[in-house]
DNA sequence: CCATTTTTTTAGATCAATCTAAATTATTAT
DNA sequence: ATAATAATTTAGATTGATCTAAAAAAATGG
């Protein structure tokens, strides 16, 4: 059994490897688990002992086949309790990521395909993430960066790529949710900034920033 | 903010004194605890230092209003999520107290307020025990050991006193539930166990252990 | 291509939570 | 009342997760 710890940094190596292609480097790691460089490689001297991840030092660390599916059943608690906190307890989207860290850890399967079943066996959490399945399996959605999408062309919100609670409450702020419908109407060349349409109504404009965090499809 | 750990001691001393009366002795609190004297020794000290509970060598341990509280707030978290497992997730009364163990610690004033909410204030969880209020502060019901009631006299099951997974199986079985009518229909002296009446259906006898473990009302 | 900078690892310390073994204090039974 | 027994505490070690400081390896830029 994985101690919180080791999970959370199992979950931290699948996001930094882009789901388990590229090496996560040792500084990259401690950056985003918020500690020392010293305690990322501890770790993953750890977590290769254990088979979780290959590690070659001063190159990087790559997950096997037993560590993605582990951090991916993490990541399936994480999306399903996520879900769970917005559809039945009334958090809003920017408020789950926090309690839904703790939640993750809670140890019994039965627990977590029972709450899968209550909730109606969902395929996206609050976010437009996937949510994996109870074997560790994620299918990945073609969906293209709004910054990258032709404009005068309808679309529609996906998911959200950067979760923190300040850009969500912007979002929520002009109208931008899950599943709503924009266009861009121009793009402007000199900051990369939009000028989107919102569900055919509201006109604003966006950072690229912004842009380049929201996920749609035709 | 308290570990796990310490929250774990906090309510156990509040079970083992009785609600915060008497004082807890040490082995006791490690057999509870699952562990040696001597890190109970070390953990009373602890939460001392925290002005949870005032401790003196060798006399045990009693719970300060600031102890009772957190203990009864640990407890409360408890109690919610076990009512939570079993009114929307299908778990039965034997299944819920490990989860619960686990969900009790989860950190988020937000999340249990919420929870509470949804689940319609409850009063009582699935095994008739009282749930806190938010602030510590708890309900005692008056209800008596069924091996105490007098015979031939209608009684209701308001709670169970031990909820281990075999006793809770063991009534299920039978046919014991919480809000069930019984009636002592023969006390037999040789070892104190109860004739009993179910419902005014069916007629079962039960030992004096299960008895004792049956709080009722009229 | 080598000197400097950056990244990563190693070595050694600390803290919480645990343990075992030994010492101490309290209880009990004759 | 005191010797034996039981309960409790102390001392010292261990483990996981962290840290700082120093050493080592890799990358980079005149």
């Amino acid at each position: 059994m994985l101690s919180f710890t080791e999970e959370n940094y199992l979950k931290a190596i699948y996001h930094l490897s882009s789901g388990g292609i590229d090496p996560v480097l040792t500084n990259d790691l401690a950056d985003t688990m918020k500690t020392k460089p010293a305690s990322a490689t501890d770790m993953v001297k750890r977590l290769a002992a254990k088979k979780l991840i290959s590690y070659q030092k001063y190159y990087g660390a790559n997950l096997t086949a037993k560590g993605k599916s582990d951090a991916l059943i993490v990541i399936r608690k994480h999306r399903l309790w996520e879900t769970f906190l917005v559809q039945k307890l009334d958090f809003t989207w920017d408020e789950v990521h926090e309690v839904a860290e703790q939640l993750e850890h809670i140890q019994s399967k039965t627990l977590i395909e029972k709450l899968d079943a209550f909730l109606g066996f969902p395929k996206t959490d609050p976010h437009g993430h996937p949510i994996p399945d109870a074997t560790g399996k994620i299918k990945e959605m073609k969906q293209v960066n709004l910054s990258e999408f032709p404009a005068k062309k309808k679309c529609v919100v996906r998911a959200v790529k950067n979760g923190s609670p300040s850009f969500l409450q912007y979002l929520s702020k002009i109208g931008i949710r899950i599943g709503v419908l924009l266009n861009i109407v121009d793009k402007i060349d000199f900051d990369g900034s939009l000028e989107i349409s919102i569900d055919n109504k509201k006109r604003i404009f966006i950072s690229r920033e912004a842009a380049e965090n929201l996920l749609v499809t035709e």
